[in-house]
DNA sequence: TACGAACCCTGTACCAGGTACAGGGTCAAG
DNA sequence: CTTGACCCTGTACCTGGTACAGGGTTCGTA
């Protein structure tokens, strides 16, 4: 059987020894048993765990997330429904923050546009815009409560 | 003249107590002068401090950035290019937080596309193919380096 | 056999950008 | 004169790690 110390996990998942220690403490990954030397012991099984954890983790998902798949990877009876739906919610999250970062993007080149020669920074447009923000000079750069 | 306990500059600008004193921990704001029973004493140009502060937050940027830019609301005769740079920089970051999150976006469809009834787990195919990811079954959800 | 490099261990502090207390002091109204 | 709302400081907590310090162990090699 295949016995791996903890630095070789690493290698062979692409996480960092402390990243996979740290996800010992945080009950993501069961502590492995010991050698002599008090080194952890993994095996393939382990292998396979951080690899799922570090592509959750690639989707972006939080930890907590992955700790509900995980459960459901360790209890195969149970019904998948709510791997959909949180799935679902995930993808919702996702779009969200598009969404946010999108009409970010927008207010940012506005932004910029304000003052593309370089001036004194107490003629630049950018600066009187994003102080005068609630006044009126920027009013089309959305307002966001207040 | 104006002069506002910190809870009033917090409901003026939208932003809470607790935040208020952390930005003057962190230095983005100068600390207020203090009245005989030590409460904090903001002004007029407090206020607008902290609504760039806002501001630029919502642009969601980061503090380092928004010292940077507070640097030149200070001194107004400084050349201005470099908040025009300042900007670019942040546009990009933003940018490729978009692109970030759309490609992952189409990942995440893809997997939702493999579980859309609902099974035992063990049939589910969405935590099949997070577990199989770097062995085949799901290459087409994008390679992550591995 | 000894030495150094490379690995492993635990525990702790640190990063951003806040949030949330605990344990006090102060102030105005009833 | 008490109640409640506000203020103060200081510290711990959150996420998802990262980066030590200060040890022990193992491996290669001379």
């Amino acid at each position: 059987m295949a016995h791996y110390k903890i630095g070789e996990l690493a290698t062979m998942t692409g996480c960092p020894v402390e990243t996979i220690r740290f996800y010992e403490r945080k009950g993501l990954v069961a502590a492995p048993v010991r050698s002599d030397n008090n080194y952890r012991v993994y095996g393939d099984a382990h292998a396979a765990r951080l690899q799922f954890i570090r592509h959750c983790r690639s989707l972006d998902m939080t930890l907590e997330e992955i700790r509900t798949l995980l459960q459901f990877k360790d209890s195969p009876e149970l019904d998948c429904g709510e791997v959909n739906l949180l799935l679902e919610k995930h993808i919702g999250h996702v779009a969200d923050r598009i969404a946010e970062l999108t009409a970010l993007q927008d207010q940012l080149h506005a932004l910029r546009a304000l003052c593309s020669v370089t001036n004194a920074a107490r003629d630049c447009g950018i600066l009187h815009s994003l102080t005068e923000a609630e006044n009126g000079a920027a009013k089309n750069l959305g307002t966001h409560g207040g």
